[in-house]
RNA sequence: UGGGGCGUCGCCAAAUGGUAAGGCAGCGGCCUUUGGAGCCGCCAUUUGCAGGUUCGAAUCCUGCCGCCCCAGCCA
């Protein structure tokens, strides 16, 4: 299903899918990935998405796609409009198998009545607060309800005028009789209906009741015929309570299993949809693809592959240890999947004026330029030269430090792909910045080529000042400073980096980036790849900086200065 | 001892009683018309700690320590 992606590394949920094959408990894998309708999905919901799809790839499986749509207060439809699309964008297929659990609505209600019948379960007076505090408390056992013995009959006829919108949403629920002393809090006689008011996305006004995520999930499973519910940690402790109701209301063996796994967390940012929303409602981060999110929306945006996100979530791999892998992985999985395919181009991020002194007044040539060294497929461009060039002021340095191999005094450097030149002059304003360079060129190293095979070591890129195009630049940097921001934290919005964006405007563009369309992903050479953003117009390219290229230098710069 | 889970290099992670893989990051060097890419080398005498069993322990046993999850009519 999906070719780029590397086998992922085996893990202990296929171990133990292995082992049951084996021994002949089932003879298939069918897995699913269940969210509910209401928020975005991120790349730790990446993880999950690809462990699913691709444990059921593993096996000759199938991995169905189930909305968790049981509580309509908290969901709405458009949603899942938006996880089907990034779902696809990651490159998984579920197929025919594209299911509601509000499909199951009818069958869930009789597997209710089963258990009523049984005596398995009750129909409950006591309101939410009352059921609260006869929980119990972590170190003490709860106290029965006072409803726990209603007899079948009761049971039934109360559950059936609930369905019938006979009462008010907190009048009853149905509960499970199971162990108030458990002490695992979920089988202390859960909630397995409640009546709500809200109309439902998708069935409207026909069930004034719901069913709760443990009755409706287990059972969504066992109809959907789902050989293994594999889901995050915190859900270790419904287990019990999955493999009751599963029994109980009488699913044949072999039932769909649970399997938890550690959840997967990325340095620099945060993940729970709350404290992003937060960002968004204190204004900022304008929304939620932006691409500084951390959501699948926004990591597309900006420009991250959806094979680098995929090589990311597999490569760290399937355990139960939860886990918060440094972004400099996904940095290196982007620029290790776009340094095969992305095109090159020269682009000046801070320009400077670089006056070829002995190039003529009105002159100019196309040179050839290699689209991607990677790529011997990719072919060549040709990149218009003039008099007058931008260049970075990075590039330049009146008085160099150690090592600088860039254009300085004196010196020479190639101009990528056109000629060498040596630096003649520098101009500076009143202030004694400087505001131009000027230079003389070897005519004879066209292409940049030395006849003489005199060494230069520095290579600069550039722009011809007459056929640039001016753009947009945005470059983004981590959301927060901290390597793991805690929301709990008083000074959370404290940690917040305040130079996660920085945009620079204009910055000079080689003129066949004119027409990029929106979603181009390139390498703007010795600068970083980058994405152009819809934001663009016809006239003004916005571009995303994805990553930065490694920086060596820029790490040996730093460590003199420090 | 309320219950459950997790602890192997800075971050991930293998190893399933036979003597600590690999990746990322980092650090050296080579090479280079991207200070990119590529290539070479270095980077855990030790697996949270302390004991024990064993010819042999990250793996088994005992005790301890640390962190996380659970008291929604949310999922």
């Amino acid at each position: 299903m999906v070719d780029e992606t590397p086998a992922p590394p085996e893990g202990f949920i296929r171990q133990i899918i292995r082992e049951e094959l084996a021994a002949g408990k089932i003879d298939g894998v069918v897995t699913r990935f269940p969210p509910e309708p209401n928020g975005h999905l991120h790349i730790g919901h990446a993880s999950a998405i690809c462990q699913n799809f691709l444990v059921a790839e593993t096996f000759g499986g199938r991995c169905h796609l189930r909305f968790d749509d049981t509580n309509p207060a908290a969901e709405e439809a458009h949603y899942a409009d938006r996880m089907m699309e990034d779902i696809r964008w990651l490159g998984f297929d579920w197929g025919e198998h594209l299911h509601y659990t509000s499909d199951y609505f009818e069958q869930i209600f009789e597997f209710a009545c089963v258990l009523l019948r049984e005596g398995t379960a009750f129909v409950c007076d006591l309101s939410s607060e009352e059921i609260a505090a006869h929980r119990g408390t972590l170190k003490e056992p709860g106290t029965a309800s006072p409803y726990r013995e209603r007899s079948p009959e009761e049971n039934l006829d109360l559950f059936q005028r609930m369905r019938a919108g006979e009462f008010a949403p907190g009048e009853r629920v149905v509960r499970a009789k199971i162990d108030m002393g458990s002490s695992v809090l979920p089988m202390r006689d859960p909630v397995l209906y409640r009546i709500q008011a809200t109309a439902h996305p998708r069935t409207g006004t026909t069930w004034p009741i719901y069913p709760m995520y443990d009755f409706a999930h287990s059972l969504s499973d066992a109809i959907e015929g789902i050989t293994h519910s594999l889901c995050s940690h915190e859900f270790v402790d419904r287990r019990p309570l999955y493999d009751w109701i599963l029994e109980h209301v009488g699913i044949p063996t072999p039932r769909p299993r649970q399997i938890e796994f550690g959840r997967v967390g990325l340095t620099h940012t945060v993940m729970s949809k709350r404290h992003l929303a937060r960002l968004i409602d204190a204004g900022i981060i304008p929304g939620w693809d932006d691409p500084r999110m951390p959501t699948l929306s926004g990591m597309r945006r900006r420009g991250y592959t959806p094979e680098s996100i995929r090589n990311f979530c597999t490569g760290v791999g399937l355990t139960r240890q939860p886990k918060t892998v440094d972004l400099a992985r996904l940095e290196f999985e982007i620029r290790e999947h776009l340094n095969e395919v992305a095109p090159r181009f020269m682009g000046v991020q801070r320009p400077l004026k670089l006056i070829v002194e002995n190039y003529p007044e009105d002159g100019s040539e196309e040179l050839s330029a290699v689209n991607n060294p990677q790529d011997p497929t990719a072919g060549s461009r040709e990149v218009p030269f003039s008099r007058e060039l931008w260049i970075e002021q990075d590039d330049f340095a009146e008085d160099p430090p150690k090592k600088f191999h860039r254009l300085t005094p004196g010196k020479e450097v190639r101009l990528r792909y056109a000629y060498l030149v040596t630096c003649t002059d520098v101009v500076k304003d009143a202030d004694g910045q400087v505001v131009e360079v000027h230079c003389r060129y070897d005519p004879e190293t066209r292409g940049g080529d030395a006849p003489d095979g005199r060494k230069v070591r520095g290579t600069i890129h550039w722009v011809s000042a007459r056929h640039a195009i001016p753009a947009e630049l945005r470059l983004y940097d981590v959301l927060f400073r901290d390597e793991e921001p805690d929301p709990r934290d008083e000074g959370f919005e404290d940690a917040l980096n305040p130079d996660s964006l920085k945009t620079l405007d204009p910055a000079w563009l080689e003129p066949s980036l004119a027409e990029a369309p929106a979603g181009t992903r390139l390498q703007l050479e010795r600068l970083g790849y980058f994405c152009v953003d819809p934001d663009s117009t016809a006239d003004r390219p916005v571009l995303n900086r994805i990553v930065g290229l490694r920086d060596t230098w820029g790490k040996l710069a730093k460590r003199g200065k420090a």
